[in-house]
DNA sequence: GTTGATTTTGCATGCGCATTCAATTTTTTC
DNA sequence: GAAAAAATTGAATGCGCATGCAAAATCAAC
């Protein structure tokens, strides 16, 4: 790591980086040389290697990456498709992935797909900047051919959203197993009359929670007491989800919510809109398992998403390069783990 | 949107997409004028400019970013030094950054410096991509030595993070003026015994709250009962101070945590650990205003950053380039506003 | 209808590195 | 020690687009 001397002539200038070839002519080698010093497994003698590199130390030399992916056709970045950073497991899944990427050389183009803006600008960018992948995290809004579209001609995974109609390969948390799981639990308690409240209605995650949910809800016995699916996932779209619950059920004794943030804000408006007690009154669970779910206050039973885990399978998938275009979608689903507090049992801490 | 023929005869493989100088050819064109209908401002004919659009969008074409990047040495892409995702006040800043960015035709590649990762790797691919411009929302971790070399020879950019001995471009909320507008709230609420709480106690940050707070404090007549500088931003440090502070100085009766993550821990440990009431016995303030603290039940005073404008601010620096190397550095400070709510006061909501 | 000014177009070249191919050197083998 | 095999090297070319320059075409003015 060379500085820059203080005081140099060209101080202020912006210099431009030495070059391969501007490297090469210095210590008397050919460019192909300086390039395969940099190459791993590249035909060159070792103690060539060692010389070349030692000079490019102390010239402050760094190989273009621009002209690398140019002539490689491979940029080592993937692009990553957000929506929804207002739920904090997305920007805790964001920061591991994209670490985990950065661990073998990767790095994340971030697209941030907007409501309002418009997504075939967005998404062209993706194609443009040929990104070597595309993880999508984004549970809303974009469609299936739109994906497909973007996605065109490159690896793509999805990370917790299955598309019907298209094929892409996927890594997704075992829903059915979460929301049975949790129906199990409730029924454990001695709940009887239960409800289900999902964020957005038509994504594939909340389709297979709710259609688990209900139907084991309904082998054991229980009763759903109420539904509600609103238009967000969000904290105040759980209060309103909460007070709409009592309102059309009053005798709900246990209420499952599709994910942690609706729970929270569940929980809350239980608490102090209608002073509902937690969970002598009205169990509570989520889903996801955030931060904010294990702070005491809240201390929410909610089934966890095997965060790491997900993001391993997908780093590898995108290492291995099993999710390549052309070959057969794989679709990985992964077995979570209920994680039980006090918003369903009063044992616990 | 093109989308690809099921069922052709290439179906499943890796289709390598059309190149300017194949369309150029099947239009009857030189590839300059290809080029050239897609570059703003380019000298080519209106007519002959929408004749090859439409065709481009026929064949699905679209420039290759990075061949461009190469011959134009811009590479339209902002490169964006993290460290912190789990404080929620940096998601929400990525978010609308990122958004903003794209809004111009920029993207942003995610650098996301771990503590224990070693930097210098991370930061080399900050030198190898290109990125026309550098913006630091880490608000630690990084010396100025190693910033400035990361950044060397392109724009940077700062955002709420000052560093003295190192010359670079800079936006932040006024911290000075938030510590005080709360020094002055807790007076006005006739609290005496105030308390400081911050986090990592050498960031810029905290040094200007702190001395603006504590000064202010004196100036108004009122006794700093105690000061704890915790080693992280989080949720948990919250609450552990805030025991802290009951347990060095029991008279408090205001706290003033440096940021909101912090004080909601602070006020759940107060209230769930120890019975005290919010605010009838300790007033609790914090800094930025992340959506929990709007959260009914926290409701938390806060001095709000005005996220929005930092991100105008940098955007438009980014865009003039009056970040550039050799420029002077540029310091923005903006003001921000505090946001009274029921930590401090009965009579709100 | 001309000449000069202006716009439009194509050719050729370069951005910086990776890689193929042939030339050269080194190593191995008998 | 010579021939064959293997390893190493350099020259040359291409990745896909942007752009300077000169040729061609269009327009303006008389």
């Amino acid at each position: 790591m060379t500085l820059r001397k203080a005081g140099s002539p060209d101080e202020g200038t912006k210099r431009k980086p030495i070059t391969a070839r501007e490297l090469a002519r210095m210590i008397g080698v050919s460019q192909s040389a300086v390039s395969r010093a940099f190459t791993p497994g590249a035909s060159i003698a070792p103690d060539l290697r060692e010389k070349i590199r030692q000079h490019a130390a102390e010239m402050d030399y760094h190989p273009n990456a621009i002209a690398s992916m140019l002539s490689k056709s491979r940029t080592n970045i993937i692009g990553i498709v957000v929506s929804d950073m207002q739920n904090p497991f997305y920007p805790a899944l964001i920061e591991k992935l994209s670490r985990a990427l950065q661990q073998i050389g990767l790095q994340s183009l971030l697209f941030n797909i907007a409501k309002g803006s418009n997504l075939e600008e967005q998404l062209s960018a993706l194609r443009r900047y040929n990104v070597d992948a595309v993880i999508v995290i984004s549970a809303t809004i974009l469609s299936g051919q739109t994906l497909l579209w973007a996605t065109e001609g490159r690896a793509a995974i999805l990370i917790n959203r299955i598309i019907e109609d298209v094929d892409l390969s996927c890594v997704a948390c075992d829903n059915a197993q979460g929301a049975r799981a949790v129906a199990d639990h409730f029924h454990a308690l001695g709940r009887r009359h239960v409800a289900y409240v999902a964020g957005l209605s038509h994504t594939s995650t909340n389709r297979e929670r709710r259609n688990a949910f209900i139907t084991r809800v309904a082998e054991l016995g229980m009763f759903l007491s109420t539904q509600i699916e609103g238009s967000e996932y969000s904290y105040h779209a759980g209060r309103r989800a909460a007070m709409k619950v009592l309102e059309n059920a009053p005798k709900t004794d246990a209420i499952f919510f599709a994910n942690d943030i609706l729970a929270i804000g569940g929980i809350d408006a239980l608490k102090d809109q209608v002073g509902c007690r937690v969970p002598e009154d009205i169990a509570v669970a989520g889903f996801d398992d955030i931060a904010i779910a294990g702070w005491p206050h809240y201390d929410l039973t909610t089934f966890r998403q095997p965060v790491d885990e997900m993001v391993r399978v997908v780093v590898q998938m995108v290492e291995e390069g099993s999710c390549a275009p052309g070959k057969p979608p794989i679709v990985k689903r992964l077995s979570g783990e209920l994680v039980v507090r006090g918003s369903t049992t009063l044992m616990g801490t």
